[in-house]
DNA sequence: CGGTCTTAGTTGTAGGAACAACTAACTGAC
DNA sequence: GTCAGTTAGTTGTTCCTACAACTAAGACCG
């Protein structure tokens, strides 16, 4: 076995990789019960409700996402069969889609996020000394370089 | 909004979310280039490759790979399938049900952990600090035992 | 302009996961 | 013993995701 980790690496593989396999379920999980959203759905949601005019080209959206386009336009469909989401076509460029929020869709995050915020609350952020919460930015600022270096998800 | 993050908060969250939702995705790649497995498989091969006569009750081997029932019956019925695992009724209980690796399962995990530990290193644990290795360490069990308080997948 | 290449996005399909419903086997109370 | 309740697993359905194939529009080049 090449070059195996020893146990202080080992402790902290084993834990990321529970944590990493636990915490969407648990997201996920309050996010359904409450407000029928996976946590993908939301946080697709919140970047939109963030962007100038509520819209963004779908690209961009995948990329704040980090979704791949096909999966974005099956989730943005589904969203918008539900009146939370609207597309319409790129008046300066004929190939691209825009979304857009809608109302209904602005009041959903605006509705959800309490519960949402408190949940990531509790599970996270109230388990970690203020000095903890600022090393967990750089540790896994340090891994997202590694494993998304373009940083299209959160930019460095 | 109730009790919003701060910025110090936020930036660690963000980067969780984003580490969290891109670590599976990385993991999962090279495994199913390599090895034909995902994730959840190799990591089931591996608990049962660690267990005493590399056999585990469906329950017991559910549990330490955090998954339900359901999806344990379906994921072991396919590597059955793939002579990778073998089932077999419990001898002292008739409802249960064993689940021992196979040498062909015994031979794929040893052919496949090398691969596995390098990207898991690449992506990873050379990213940080041995300091930030010891912190990660910390940090993850903290909020396990948040999401996690049984500890049934990483015990503490 | 006509042809090729690239970019943007949609659609179709196949595979895995969550959830619910079901069967079989044990346990404990009367 | 037998009947209610619990435990162990399996099976089936629905939804989501990844991957591949496709369409349409802009860009580049002669």
């Amino acid at each position: 076995m090449t070059d195996w980790l020893d146990d202080e690496q080992q402790a902290a593989w084993v834990r990321l990789i529970a944590m990493v396999e636990l915490l969407p379920g648990v997201l996920d999980t309050q996010l359904r019960r409450e407000a029928d959203l996976t946590h993908f759905e939301y946080f697709l949601l919140a970047m939109l409700s963030e962007a100038p005019e509520r819209t963004l080209r779908m690209t961009a959206l995948a990329v704040r996402t980090n979704a791949t386009l096909p999966r974005l336009s099956h989730v943005v469909r589904r969203l918008e069969e539900r009146g939370l989401v609207e597309r319409f076509p790129c008046p300066e460029d004929g190939r691209a889609t825009n979304a857009r929020l809608t109302e209904a869709g602005w009041a959903k995050v605006v509705e959800t996020a309490p519960g949402h915020v408190a949940t990531v609350r509790r599970n996270v952020i109230d388990a970690l000394t203020p000095k903890q919460v600022e090393q967990l930015a750089a540790i896994a600022g340090a891994i997202l370089e590694r494993i998304d270096p373009d940083g299209t998800m959160s930019p460095r």
